[in-house]
DNA sequence: CCACTAAATATAGGCAGAAGATTTACCGTC
DNA sequence: GACGGTAAATCTTCTGCCTATATTTAGTGG
């Protein structure tokens, strides 16, 4: 006989009324009580009670203004509420390998600043990493004017697999745990959650919060850097497994024409080095030098012979791992992420239509990223939002440049 | 201003709290307003109130003996209640292509009685699909000595994708609707409800639930029957994908050494037939036979060259296939199940131990389900015991058997 | 200045649950 | 067979949340 959350208490059901009506109005224009009243279904005093009680804690503002908006004017003017989007501030971080973001954003996830700190190219001393999560945070606050006390909640992305505890495995050569020192106790503080998650999952949640996979209910996001990983959202639910390692791609080292997870412009790289060993590319090509990658797709679309070719072995790679992943969930889109995304438009439609003969319909459809190198960042910030969102009364708003109705 | 869930009467909070209760002595021995007092939080009073309610409605039943069980005898006897696990009764069905199975079974799952209705072999007539579920249903109700309307709920498996509301895509050549022929229907009746699911998924249900998965937040139960088949279950949900096709395997034909979603028993026979062709097996070989794959097993424990080479062709192909989707799920355990089940006993550690070629640590565990023939089924029966459990006061349960207390 | 209107406010009542006092139904024991 | 002791049931009182239904209020337009 396990314990079971029961309402034992007439508090819990305010505080549940509070969270539900204070979820209801979040998104919404400044509000009135028939506004509150049709969204939850509460008589008009219980609506203007709740509405004062969550202006007291903080999380709405009454307007002085009465019937500004001109919206009508007969009768007695309605008391005006709006939502506080700035009650309290959302921290999303991309920890990546030699870079760390900060994005400061409001109760909307509407984004206020950015704070980044460069790494040395090979560190792997876990206490520059934790130095460098201090350091875009703190620039990041300043420019939005903020303080570490408004920080409701947190949320880091990691190029690792992250349980649900934010704590990663070691991996081999311990690689996953070089990249996650702990950063979860970086960033904690009295009255602030953290969460420390999987980068290719935040990018996955940024897609289905404001990117291409909004208002879809499975879907990847592919993170295309050196090493291909996925977020995976089925059903809703961002996948885990195990200890996190959903979503890792290893099992493309078992898919035929695919053979590794290595990412797009490694597989690139290789293949036009080889060309080069074979005589068929001058040693001084520019698809030899730094920004190779962007390089072969003008050399492509000039019909450049061995650029042609290399694209369409991409092209053909893709199409494999997308349609492996897409038919095992069942998945309608993949989005391809990462910094690689914005290069890859192009391609994306000619992967889409190779899907048809590695897949059966329905077929996925595969895009590119809109969100650009930024999506880990964003994602991270709706996962804050997710988390507070969840039970806002857990959080305490009070602080936060707002004076309490006494 | 989307509408939102608000407990807007003292009703909710009572229907809320009692159904806490409810679910917290679901499977609990005879128990006392204490234990009630424990599992809640609540007080004493209000714990005696719900359990009257309760018994009120049907659901629980007061025992007459007081201290009975002995179970210590000071004070004022304490009131005994009991949860009345035949207070209704669920109804699980697999219906595979030849054969359809009526499971009865008690509010715990409890199986009280099986009713078989066999298929005409060839048959492809939604009709004839939907009478074999009526009459599998009535033969187990019948054995059951109960009556269609103690029915609360029934799920049955179909060897379709189904999406969330129990239909089935056509499939190629209309397949997957000719299994699903709208069976939901054929169930329905009033205050009762109803749920057509996937087979594989359904399997995968009963092995988390009674089987090998119990306890597992991430596992695949691998359907073996002519083709495979997976249920996945990731972070305790079952994945359904955009229409339910999450877990069909045609992502197989792109997995190196695998090649298609053939079942192991097409495959073996195919490997063998080639060893006859190639000479190497006598044509009246009894691993040629109706019966091969169980000869096949007992031949390779006695060292016969042909079936020893067969029988690692089939495990390092199941290899693959277990590698493959536990990798990218990060499962941490395969269940082979379905009729072939019982005879990959002994296959099974193979298969472990040569994971290690095809993934990476942490390996997940391959084993033989233990639920024999009768996965799905049972599977359907948790099912159902799910979706009553989640709302049970949703259920009116007063009519079986039971009087209620005035 | 007066109806009219729509919203805010005030008042009363129902109901769930907590808290604590009291009663009850047993057990020993003398 | 009456007498404490004990643990649970039951009774009484109280608080808080919500509904329902007046009543008041702050405006508009004639």
């Amino acid at each position: 006989m396990t314990a079971h959350v029961v309402l034992n208490s007439p508090h819990l059901v305010r505080r549940a009324n509070a969270a539900a009506l204070l979820r209801a109005v979040w998104d919404a224009r400044p509000f009135t009580a028939n506004d509150a009243m049709a969204a939850t279904g509460l008589t008009r005093s219980t609506a203007l009670a709740l509405c004062d009680h969550l202006a007291d804690l903080g999380w709405l503002s009454e307007l002085a203004d009465a019937r500004a908006a001109g919206e009508y004017s007969k009768g007695r003017p309605a008391r005006r509420y709006a939502f506080r989007p700035t009650a309290g501030l959302l921290l999303g971080l991309d920890a990546g390998q030699n870079r760390i973001t900060a994005v400061v954003a409001d109760l909307r996830a509407q984004v206020l600043a950015h704070g980044v700190a460069r790494l040395p190219r090979d560190n792997l001393d876990p206490q520059i990493r934790r130095d460098g999560v201090g350091r875009a945070v703190h620039l990041a606050l300043t420019e939005a004017g903020a303080h570490e006390d408004d920080v409701l909640a947190a949320v880091v992305g990691v190029p690792a697999p992250t349980d649900r505890h934010g704590a990663s495995p070691p991996g081999e050569d311990g690689y996953w745990a070089r990249m996650n020192p702990d950063l979860r106790s970086v960033l904690s503080r009295p009255g602030r959650t953290v969460l420390v998650e999987n980068d290719a999952n935040l990018a996955a949640v940024a897609e289905g919060a404001v990117g291409a996979g909004a208002g879809s209910t499975a879907f990847a996001a592919l993170l295309a850097g050196e090493r291909l990983g996925a977020g995976l959202m089925v059903d809703g639910h961002l996948l885990r497994g195990r200890a996190g390692g959903a979503g890792e791609l290893r099992m493309l080292e078992l898919v035929e024409g695919v053979g590794s997870s290595l990412g797009l412009g490694p597989v690139a790289r290789e293949l036009l080095r080889q060309a080069a060993d074979a005589g068929r590319l001058a040693a001084d090509s520019p698809l030899l030098g730094e920004d190779g990658v962007q390089e072969l797709f003008r050399a492509a679309a000039a019909h450049d012979p061995v650029a042609v070719e290399v694209v369409e072995a991409l092209t053909d790679r893709l199409a494999r791992v997308c349609a492996a992943i897409a038919t095992l969930l069942d998945l309608e889109l993949v989005v391809v992420a990462g910094a690689i995304a914005t290069a890859l438009g192009p391609l994306t439609a000619a992967v889409t239509a190779r899907l048809e003969r590695y897949a059966h319909p329905p077929l996925p459809v595969v895009v590119a990223s809109r969100l650009g190198a930024d999506a880990v960042g964003v994602g991270a910030v709706h996962r804050a939002l997710e988390l507070v969102r969840a039970d806002p009364l857990g959080f305490d708003v009070a602080g936060r440049g707002h004076a309490p109705a006494h």
